[in-house]
DNA sequence: GATATTTAGCTAAACTGGCGAGCTATATCA
DNA sequence: TGATATAGCTCGCCAGTTTAGCTAAATATC
C-alpha cells in the first residue's frame, strides 16, 4: 500500500501567500486565488486523513482492507446480520481470492472466526470477535469524538455551504474520465 | 496500493435520510444529524477522489508514488529548479532504495533521464523527459480545470467558511494519535 | 594532511498483498 | 437427472516495498 502522503496528481500553482489573509478583493484575478487556495487547503486536509489513518492502521498492525473488513463485519454484526467472504469482496471490489487471504489474516490475529452458513453449506458467516470489537471502538471512538466536535457547532447555513462544494468538488472529479492508455 | 474505496476508519452512525432535505430545525439532535450528514459528505467525496486518482494513475499506467515522483519533478522543473533522488525519497517518505527502483522504472519507461549533479560526485539529478510533462499534462489538465471550476464561483464568504472547516478537521484528524500497539 | 565519520545512491534478499486460473463441493435450473 | 452456476479455497505469480549492507565521495576531526 502506498497511500501515504495524500495529495495529489496535479500540477495547480502554489498557493497565495497565508499571511495575506482571509479577504481577497472579488476581482477575477482574486477569485481565481481563492478558488486555488482553496483546493490547496482541501489537498492539506486530505494529507493529514491518510497520515491519520496509516496511524490508526499502524498502532493495530494490519492493512487497510483487513481494518476495512474489520469495520465493515462490526457494523453489520450491530445490525444482527450475518456476512459471507463473498459480500465482502464485492464490497472491497477485490478477488475472493484476495477475501481468502484476508480472513485468514483475521482469523490468524483473532480477531475474526468462520462459522458455518446456515442454510448454503457452500458458504460461510464472518464472525467479528468480541476482542475485535473492543479494540476497534478504542482505536477508532477517538478520532470519532474529535471529528464530530469539528463540526458539530456550525449552523444549518455553514453546514449546507460546505457539502454543496463537497457535492460540486465530487461532480468534478467524477468527470474527469482517465483517457485510454497510449498503447491499446 | 490499496487506497482504492476510500472511506473509512469509523463506526459512525448511517447518514440520516438524504431525501429529508437540507435544513434542520436547531435543535441539539439537529446540530448532531447534520454534523453527521456533513462528515458522511467528506467521506464520499473522499472516495470519488480516490477513484478518479486510480483511473489517472491506470491510465498511465504507473504507480501512485512514480506519479507523484513525476509531478513533483515536473513543477521543480517549471521553476528551474534539480533534484536528487534523496530528495525525492524524503519528499514521498520512502526509503532510498524504493526509491532507486520507483527511478529505475521511470527511466525505464522514459519518463526521467538520470544526470550527474554538477559538483557532488556521490549525486546525480533526476531529470524528466519533454514527453512525460505533455502526457502528465494532458492527463491533469483537465482534472485541474474541473475542481477549479467548481469552486471558482464561491464568494469569500462562503471560501471562508469551507476552509475554516477544512481547518477545524485537520487539527481534529491530526490529534488522533494512534496508540502504541499492545506488543512493543 | 591523514584518518574517521557521514552521506548518496545502489544492490540483494525477503516480505506483503494483490491477482488469475483452476479446484472442490454444493445449489439451482431445465 | 444432468448441466450449469455459485461459494470459497489453493496455487503460482507479480508489483512494490523494506532492511541490511555495499561502494564511492564529501565532510569533520585530530
Amino acid at each position: 500500500m502506498t497511500d501515504e502522503y495524500a495529495s495529489i496528481i496535479d500540477l495547480m500553482p502554489e498557493p497565495t501567500d497565508p499571511n495575506s489573509g482571509y479577504w481577497y478583493a472579488d476581482s477575477e484575478d482574486a477569485r481565481r486565488r481563492r478558488a486555488v487556495d482553496l483546493l490547496q487547503a482541501f489537498r492539506l486536509y486530505r494529507a493529514a486523513e491518510v497520515a491519520m489513518r496509516r496511524r490508526t492502521r499502524e498502532s493495530m498492525s494490519m492493512g487497510e482492507n483487513d481494518l476495512l473488513v474489520l469495520r465493515y463485519l462490526l457494523k453489520a454484526h450491530q445490525k444482527g446480520e450475518l456476512v459471507s467472504p463473498g459480500e465482502l469482496a464485492r464490497y472491497l471490489a477485490v478477488s475472493t481470492a484476495s477475501m481468502t487471504a484476508i480472513i485468514d489474516r483475521l482469523e490468524k490475529s483473532g480477531h475474526v472466526r468462520r462459522e458455518r452458513h446456515a442454510t448454503d453449506r457452500r458458504s460461510i458467516y464472518v464472525i467479528p470477535t468480541v476482542d475485535s470489537d473492543e479494540e476497534v471502538r478504542k482505536t477508532l471512538g477517538d478520532m470519532h469524538e474529535r471529528m464530530l466536535g469539528a463540526v458539530i457547532e456550525m449552523s444549518a447555513d455553514e453546514t449546507r455551504i460546505v457539502m454543496e462544494t463537497l457535492a460540486r468538488l465530487q461532480t468534478a472529479v467524477d468527470q474527469v474520465d482517465a483517457r485510454e492508455p497510449a498503447n491499446r
